[in-house]
DNA sequence: CCGTATCCCACATGATACTG
DNA sequence: CAGTATCATGTGGGATACGG
């Protein structure tokens, strides 16, 4: 982010009117909803962790289990997409005191209802993507 | 969906078990049609594009007037995120020789069907990105 | 007008090591 | 077991300049 350029780079979302649509005296549109929602989802662990957890519900899922169930995550990165979650109130943590410690995570019904339009866009993934694949290829084929 | 246990096998989403079924996985899956989806929705203005363009749907939307509508958004990223548009055959784009130029672009059937799962998270994340925030001030607030 | 080529940096992610 | 701390790094993306 630059530094005192008051001016910022983005703004304007996916929420973007047309000029004649409606006159929004702000303008300004500092966080759109959908951006900030692909922002979570794009990242690289978030989307597989609710889709573990959702497997899952209404039951829990210990750390470890979740770990060995996210093959390639690291602690560090699971430990942080569940903080990042668990913030936004869509995971939900229960830690169980004992020696050792034993720490369940589950969807919260926000977290649930996310699960939606998740399947939503991987209905459409299965669906297209192979095509899309194959886009990609014979377009760097034609490439020159 | 059941609440049972095992591993995420499950093709077509987010999976992560190896294909000569190993059992427990070292290598993560790089060719999860979800993931795949994701990594492109994932981008800054990808998503942003295909709003635009999906708006103008059937019309055709010239490279300036593009920019003009995304507010942000630099020459380099608007041309490279409808490369990649261009390439995965959700974008057309059409030269018209003249000097200057003129180059017009416009959702393919492929991606004005993908505007129907966007649709689906931009309207769970109106309905509910509110809450997320106010549940990350909260958290926030909490933990010091 | 419509791009591509460079440079640069913040940041997301990974590897590793260390605690309670 | 369930994390946190630290360091290294690849890359997405912004600024700028040049070219067809």
């Amino acid at each position: 982010m630059n530094s005192e350029d008051g001016t910022v780079t983005e703004r304007g979302h996916l929420t973007v009117t047309s000029p004649t649509g409606r006159g929004r005296g702000d303008l300004f549109d500092p966080a759109c909803p959908t951006r900030q929602l692909l922002d979570r989802l794009g990242g690289k662990w978030t989307s597989m962790a609710v889709k573990v957890l959702g497997d899952a519900h209404p039951g829990e899922v210990r750390f470890a289990e979740l770990k060995r169930r996210m093959p390639g995550v690291s602690q560090k990165m699971l430990a942080q997409t569940l903080r990042s979650l668990e913030r936004d109130s869509l995971v939900d943590r229960r830690v169980e005191a004992a020696t050792p410690p034993r720490v369940h995570y589950r969807l919260t019904d926000l977290g649930a209802s996310l699960t939606e339009p998740i399947a939503a866009l991987r209905n459409w993934a299965e669906e297209h993507m192979a095509r899309i694949d194959e886009a990609g290829l014979a377009w760097d084929r034609a490439r020159s």
